[in-house]
RNA sequence: GGACAGGUGGCCGAGUGGUCGAAGGCGCACGCCUGGAAAGUGUGUAGGCGGGGAACCGUCUCGAGGGUUCGAAUCCCUCUCUGUCCGCCA
């Protein structure tokens, strides 16, 4: 959510910097509303004021026993009771309007993000590996032979429907050793704090990393009002919320597994095959609670910490900026990872590593404190470190041999039992 | 799911209709004291919003929302969270 006060000190950098993002410049009709909402507040709490001071008052006549004056006072209290309860729910409303107005702008590019329409805008930064030579065409994952036995689409369809898996034998234990791998890899050589958080949330938490209230079709929601998290980022970003931290307490830079829930409304007929999009994932998330001015420098640093991963296990990939017409919602500065997929002959996105600056922190009230100082608003960054069920694609893929077996990243082989492949026939080997 | 007890400032804790944003304590900050420190001692110490150049002023907030009242931390209603016991249960 954006600074009132920042658009009101400079209306026209607001605008150009939502022009980036290809969005209309609204200042001048945030402004004006401000305006309004700001004098219906002067004026209920001029009001009220002189409401509160007749108040005193007739509590003085009653002490002193003045009864006459006592209820010549309170009749005229009385009477304009309604009028200032008017004038307050007026005053409210307008603030309730502005708030709603600005909760659903997105977050404004950092001058350092490349103009750009979609995608295609995107500016690499970073490169590593390379990608293997086949001497035969390489399999897409769920073509792979030995990979077929341990990955069910058929059953989970009759369980759920479609973009939903059932995981068996080989397959399931290397997406669980990947997940496994990734946390210890964190937690020993990132330093970050592992965090087990809940999947379900209340809708202020969906509002606070900006899920709602614009997206709420993207989500799952339970009859008793509970949201299903797309993402821990929102329980990790909001365990936060409301709070005044000690500067010396910050960074806070945590890591969490959890499973992860999309209605992947709007991306009908995408990625219908396998299981690179589904309605239910796991995810590995890093989220960095910091001050403002080291959030770039955090940035940078999960940035690593997400493409630590990938090279440790030999994937082969690319890092991206995102454009200002490609960024999310809430971000500031985006790193897109991308994994080579040998089966789709393509990059595809792996982890997505974003700085929000105070953004979120706003929706939340997240705030820190410097000694002595003012309570100011934190940063927040997240980012994905990995999706585990598109890094195990990733591996699998990557790891095909000519005969439909798979040959497992060596990190992996202590989480499997010192087994390192999987043979064509699907057994762990 | 049922019963009971509770949610007050950074923390503990007093406060059953007015002068209470709120005693007292702890913690913290600054000062005095000291050769230095401890102890002692003095002062200060919530946040949001609005007005103002500022000093400062106003307004709202005692879990949340509504109600009663001229006036609510205090009374009523709903919700929520926490604790304890019972039930159920991975």
């Amino acid at each position: 959510m954006h600074d009132i006060r920042a658009i009101r000190e400079n209306p026209e950098a607001f605008d150009a910097a939502l022009s980036r993002r290809g969005l209309a410049g609204v200042s001048s009709d945030i402004l004006a509303l401000d305006a309004a909402r700001r004098a219906k507040i002067l004026e209920a709490e001029t009001a009220q004021a002189a409401q509160n001071a007749a108040s005193k008052e007739v509590g003085a006549a009653k002490a002193r026993g003045d009864t006459a004056e006592f209820e010549r006072l309170r009749a005229l209290v009385s009477e304009t009771k309604a009028a200032i309860a008017q004038l307050m729910e007026e005053a409210a409303t307008q603030d309730a309007r502005l708030r709603d107005i600005l909760s659903r702008l997105p977050n404004l590019p950092l001058d350092q993000i490349p103009d750009g329409r979609d995608e295609s805008d995107n500016v690499e930064i970073h490169r590593w590996g390379n990608p293997r030579n086949f001497d035969f065409t390489p399999k897409e994952h769920f073509e792979i032979a030995g990979v077929k036995p341990g990955m069910d689409f058929a059953t989970a369809a009759k369980l759920s429907g479609s973009r939903f898996v059932v995981l068996r034998g080989a397959v399931i234990r290397v997406h669980r050793a990947l997940a496994q791998f990734m946390l210890d890899t964190h937690i020993t050589d990132h330093d970050l704090q592992e965090v087990w958080t809940p999947v379900l949330v209340k809708e202020d938490a969906m509002f606070g990393t900006n899920q709602l209230p614009k997206f709420a079709e993207d989500s799952y929601q339970t009859t008793n009002g509970w949201w299903l998290i797309p993402t821990s980022e929102v329980t990790l970003t909001n365990s936060v919320a409301g709070d005044i931290l000690e500067e010396s307490a910050l960074p806070i830079r945590m890591t969490a597994l959890s499973q992860c829930f999309r209605s992947e409304a709007g991306s009908a007929g995408k990625d219908t095959t396998g299981m690179l999009r589904q309605h239910q994932f796991e995810k590995v998330e890093m989220v960095t609670i910091c001050t403002p001015d080291t959030a770039l420098a955090e940035h940078d640093r999960m940035t690593g910490c997400a493409q630590a991963i990938l090279e440790k296990l030999g994937l082969p990939y690319r890092t991206i900026v995102l454009c200002t017409g490609d960024m999310g919602f809430g971000a500031q500065k985006t790193h897109d990872l991308e994994v080579w997929l040998p089966g789709q002959n393509t990059y595809r996105e792996i982890s997505s590593v974003s700085t929000c600056g105070e953004f979120q922190a706003r929706r939340m009230n997240a705030r820190f404190r410097q000694p002595g100082g003012k309570p100011e608003f934190v940063a927040t960054l997240n980012g994905s470190g990995l999706a585990v069920g598109r890094c195990l694609i990733a591996v699998l893929e990557n790891g095909q041999q000519a005969d439909g077996s798979v040959d497992l990243p060596a990190v992996l082989h202590p989480y499997l039992g010192g087994k390192t492949r999987i043979a064509a026939d699907g057994t762990l080997a």
